[in-house]
DNA sequence: TTATAATGGATTGTATAAAATAAGCAATCT
DNA sequence: AGATTGCTTATTTTATACAATCCATTATAA
C-alpha cells in the first residue's frame, strides 16, 4: 500500500474538523491558536493554516486580531443549509442518474446495508455520518460534475456536526432508514423525477428534525 | 505602498485575485512564494495565507512541497461551473422577489445605466464586471439568505475571470445589455417565474458566448 | 459617581531562520 | 548501456522570535 504523506496542516484540519463535527470543540467557543499547538505539539503555523482551511468549509470564523471560533448555525442557517443540499443534490442526483452504472448501485445497497447495521453500536454517530456521506455519494457517482460533488461535500460538512449531534440525542433521524431504501429502489428504476422527489424531501425532512431538536434544546437550556 | 486599513493576508488575497482575474497572472503557471513575497515587499507567510484563501475560492491549487498555481478551467468546467450559477442564482431570485424593496429594485435600475456608460471606456473589463456583480446582488438582496449569497458570490469569483476574459477580447457578452433591462422590468413586476427564467437564460447565453470564445482561441492557439 | 484615559497581559499577525521534501544531475554498479 | 544510488539545489513547510493589536482593569478627572 502506497504511503501517502500528509503536511502538518492537512494532518491538523482532520484532527480539528473531527474534534468540532464530534462536538468536542463546542461551536462558538475560541480556539486558541497556542493551546492547540501545544495540545498538538506543533508550532502555531500550522495551527493558524489549519484554521483558515477550515474557515473556507463554513466550520470555524476568523475575526482580525481576535482569533477563530468554531461556527454555530441558527435555525434560519440550518434552514438555509438544507434548502440549499436539497436544490444542489436533487439536481446532481438528477444528472447521476442518467449514466449511473449497475455497479455503482450495487455498491449503494452494500453501503446502506452497513448503514442500517451500524444503528445502536458503539461510536454510532461517527460511523453513520460517514456511510451516509459515501452513500450519497455513490448515488451521484454518474453526474460527472466534480465541481457541483464538491460543493456538495462542503455543505455536508457543516451540516454533518448538527447530523450527528442529533445522532447522538436522539438515536438517529428516524425516518432516514426506510427512506434511503425507498430512494434507492426508485433509482434502481431509473424514476429520475420520483428518485430526485424522494431525496428532497429526505433532507428536508432531517432539516425538520434537527429543527424540532434544535428548538427542544434551546427550550431546556434557558 | 504600506497601506494600513487590513491585515497584510487580506490586502495580498485581494491584489493577487484581481492579477489572476484581470489575466495578469495566467492559468497554470507556477506562482513562486519567495518571488511573491518579494515583490510585495512582504514575508513568505501572508502570502501562503492568501494563497490559501485563494485556494479556497478555487483561484489557485496547492500540490503539497510543489507549491501553488492559478487554476484553469476547461470547457466541462465551465459548463458545470455556469450551470451552477444558474440554478442557485434562480432559486436565489425567486426568493428575493418575494421580499424585496422598490428601493432596491431603483438602486438595481441605476446600477444598469451605470453598467451601460461603463462598456467601450478605459478599464472596461473590470468595472464592468463589478457593476455587473453589484446589479445581480441588488436583485437577491430580498432573499435574506445570507449563506446562498456568499457562495454565489464565490462561484462568481471564478466565473469572473472568464467574463472578463471574454470582454477584453470580444468587447463584451453582447446580449447582457438587453437581458438585464428585460430581467429588471419583469422583476419591477414582480413577475416571479418570468423572471427566473429570464435569469438563467441570461446566465447560460453568457456560458455559451464564452465557450464558443474559448473553443475559437484554442483553434487558433494550435 | 460617571466617563475617559492609561496600563499590562494576553493573543494574534508577521518576519526571519531552520527543517523537510522533491526534482535534477552526477557517480557507481551490474 | 541502463538502472540505481547518493548528492546538490530549489522550494515548500514548520519553528521560533518579535511586533502590533485588543481587552480588561485600574487610575484619573470632570
Amino acid at each position: 500500500m502506497a504511503i501517502e504523506y500528509k503536511t502538518r496542516t492537512q494532518l491538523i484540519v482532520e484532527i480539528l474538523r473531527e474534534k468540532i463535527l464530534s462536538g468536542e470543540i463546542v461551536a462558538g467557543q475560541p480556539l486558541r491558536q497556542a493551546a492547540l499547538a501545544d495540545e498538538l505539539n506543533v508550532s502555531r503555523i500550522p495551527v493558524r493554516e489549519a484554521l483558515l482551511q477550515l474557515e473556507a468549509e463554513g466550520l470555524v470564523t476568523f475575526e482580525p486580531h481576535k482569533g477563530a471560533s468554531a461556527t454555530e448555525l441558527n435555525l434560519d442557517q440550518v434552514d438555509e443549509l438544507f434548502e440549499l443540499r436539497a436544490m444542489i443534490e436533487g439536481d446532481l442526483l438528477a444528472a447521476s442518474l442518467v449514466n449511473i452504472t449497475d455497479e455503482a448501485l450495487n455498491q449503494a445497497t452494500e453501503i446502506l446495508a452497513k448503514l442500517d447495521n451500524a444503528l445502536g453500536k458503539e461510536n454510532a454517530a461517527n460511523t453513520w455520518s460517514e456511510l451516509n456521506s459515501d452513500f450519497h455519494n455513490c448515488l451521484y457517482s454518474g453526474a460527472n460534475r466534480p465541481q457541483t460533488a464538491d460543493l456538495v461535500n462542503i455543505l455536508n460538512k457543516n451540516a454533518d456536526r448538527y447530523i450527528r449531534m442529533h445522532l447522538l440525542w436522539a438515536g438517529g433521524i428516524s425516518k432516514a432508514g426506510p427512506e434511503h431504501a425507498e430512494m434507492l429502489a426508485l433509482c434502481k428504476a431509473r424514476d429520475i423525477e420520483k428518485s430526485v422527489d424522494k431525496l428532497k424531501q429526505h433532507i428536508l425532512n432531517s432539516r425538520d428534525e434537527i429543527k424540532a431538536f434544535l428548538v427542544q434544546r434551546e427550550a431546556s437550556n434557558t
